[in-house]
DNA sequence: GCCGTTTTCGGCCCGACTGTTTTCAGTCG
């Protein structure tokens, strides 16, 4: 059975990885299937194609080695090594990697000591207290493990942009308002703007670093102690409900150190490590505390900020959110990065609900506040009357809502509001309303909000018939992800974007921090294809018109610029844009 | 395992903290 899906044939690297550390192999072996793993995720071509065409070799990190591997994976779909490896190990011990404080070592131990094979057996060597009798554990070490599965089961670990933002907010106006704190920043993958967040990391100047760590420690919000120590400690903030929950790192470095340690901790490590790589063909050593020069090479220039390290290094500045290896190094070295989106540029934004369907607010309330927020034009898109659960509106009804927004625009209140719909896709792709109905509105949102379990094949076609809709403005969360509680359905999201560019249907990128969908991975593709993008709060109350701004940031995450980002568009021209779809179809 | 203007061997980022041990290995970021 062959295969060529280099997503597949990434995940089985990263358990090679794994059973290479627990066989205790080489490290920078084990490295180097990772690396492969995440070059494989990141393909911007068929593999067959690579294949074929002989030029693995060279992608980035894939040598003779790895590339044979590949061809045998295209050719039989296995690969010997893992199967191997696989029977060395039960597969369920990898598992284990998920609980903090357990590395390969300890694994392996627990393993050959005490045969156990899963979190399952784990959990009932903890009850009979049969960890703390291990070679190299000891009561602490047990009492960790318990901790870490407790903490694993309860959440994975992981936890939504808006939940760190807010408790981002309550602990660093804190630490700012002591005369103790020079600087304070947010660090770490809320600084990089990642969809999930596993910890929240604050980086602090201070000339008084115990008087910091106290006042970090003593935090009305901190529920548990992780780790302290002179310069960095770590602890568990509580939630709403005091249960503990989020980890939180704070890091107090000397003033002069500040721009290094912000660096550092922002990451992601894949970008530091580029970036010290880059620092060493200059002869320089980078850490998290300095830019120092190596015996016989020209001193660093004087760094003040963190953009003085780009610049010492000949690179433009990157933006924290694309700080993920994706090629911004080499992009920056060779200053073609993009001018990411700003927020200000937005200028309004479509898909939003009122209480005619789920939303929680009246047209006018939700106009208001999206005006607040500085847009001047704002797109009502309630449900479609497939959408019971969200009580979705009937063609009378849609029609009496266009009628309340044509009259609210004639009362000229400075912010001009667009009637739309946010249509289902039904499943086999027709769409809940008729032509007829869809001509009479300013633009249609299309989402599918049922039946996720088709396959790959049909799910696509479903998406591309609705797109070849000459009244279907954009697709609404096209993955259908809900970070956390369901997957994204099957979808081949490339075909989608070649149909999108071309049939001038915008791609929304629903700013909701459930959804943040579609996901910034993709951007990049969508870019190159000719796709515009819209930001959307997907709003069903007036305060998620704030999660536009998450949505900014995940757009500037995909490396998108103005032109790239339809709602930037001014009034004058939004209009025109909205229609162009329909002429384009309709007249040819 | 990969990589290479130091190219077929030797380096691959590295410092802080914990727990267990008694000087350091393991884990994490």
């Amino acid at each position: 059975m062959s295969s060529n899906n280099p997503q597949e044939l990434a995940a089985l690297f990263e358990k090679i990885a794994q059973l290479l550390e627990l066989q205790g192999e080489n490290p920078f072996k084990v490295r180097a299937y990772l690396r492969a793993a995440r070059s494989l995720e990141q393909l911007r071509e068929p593999l067959e194609l690579l294949i074929r065409e002989e030029r693995l070799g060279s992608i980035e990190g894939i040598g003779k080695n790895i590339e044979e591997k590949i061809k045998e994976f295209s050719l039989t779909g296995r690969l010997l090594i893992y199967d191997e490896l696989n029977a060395q190990f039960p597969p369920s011990l990898l598992e284990l990697f998920e609980i903090q404080g357990l590395g390969a070592k300890k694994i392996r131990l627990l393993y050959q000591k005490l045969q156990i094979c899963s979190l399952e057996d784990l959990e009932k060597a903890c009850l009979h207290s049969q960890i703390a009798m291990l070679p190299g554990f000891g009561p602490k070490s047990a009492e960790n493990i318990e901790q870490g599965i407790l903490f694993y089961k309860k959440n994975l670990g992981k936890f939504r942009l808006d939940q760190v933002l807010s408790l981002a907010k309550k602990i660093v106006p804190t630490l700012e308002a002591s005369p103790d704190v020079l600087r304070c920043q947010i660090a770490g993958s809320l600084r990089r703007w990642k969809e999930t967040i596993g910890d929240l990391d604050l980086i602090v100047s201070s000339r008084n670093p115990t008087a910091v760590m106290a006042l970090f420690l003593e935090h009305a919000l901190v529920a548990e102690v992780l780790m302290k120590g002179a310069t960095k400690s770590s602890v568990r903030l509580k939630n709403d409900l005091g249960e503990s929950m989020l980890q939180c790192d704070l890091r107090v470095v000397k003033p002069e150190e500040f721009p290094f340690a912000l660096l550092y901790f922002t990451g992601s490590r894949e970008h530091n490590i580029r970036l010290r790589s880059r620092a060493l063909e200059f002869g320089w050593s980078l850490n998290e505390y300095s830019l120092s020069a190596q015996e016989g090479a020209p001193p660093p220039p004087l760094i003040e900020e963190e953009e003085d390290i780009y610049h010492a290094l000949k690179l433009d500045f990157i933006a924290p959110e694309l700080r993920e290896d994706r090629g911004e190094v080499s992009a920056a070295a060779l200053r073609e990065l993009p001018e990411l989106l700003e927020w200000p540029q937005l200028c309004g934004t479509f898909h939003c609900h009122t209480r005619a369907s789920d939303g929680k607010n009246t047209i006018v309330e939700m106009a208001e506040a999206a005006q607040e927020l500085g847009l001047d034009y704002l797109g009502i898109a309630d449900h479609s009357k497939s959408s019971l659960q969200a009580h979705g509106l009937s063609e009378e009804r849609l029609f009496e809502q266009i009628e309340e927004i044509r009259i609210f625009n004639q009362s000229s209140r400075g912010i001009h509001l667009f009637a739309g719909i946010e249509c289902d896709i039904l499943k086999d792709g027709r769409l809940d309303f008729s032509d007829e109905i869809l001509s009479k509105l300013d633009y249609v949102v299309a989402s599918v909000h049922s039946s996720f379990q088709l396959d790959e094949c049909t799910m696509t076609n479903r998406i591309l018939r609705a797109m070849e809709n000459p009244y279907i403005t954009m697709i609404g969360h096209l993955s259908g992800r809900l970070l956390f509680s369901r997957e994204p359905y099957a979808l081949n999201i490339p075909t989608i974007l070649d149909a999108a560019a071309a049939t001038k249907t915008w791609i929304e990128l629903n700013a909701s921090p459930y959804r943040l969908d579609l996901d910034w991975r993709w951007w990049s593709l969508a870019k190159e294809k000719g796709v515009r993008c819209v930001i959307n709060p997907d709003a069903h109350h007036t305060s998620g018109f704030q999660h536009l701004r998450l949505g900014v940031h995940s757009a500037r995450k995909g490396g998108l610029r103005r032109e790239e980002v339809i709602n930037t568009l001014p009034l004058e021209k939004i209009g025109e844009a909205l229609k162009l779809k329909r002429t384009m179809i309709t007249s040819s």
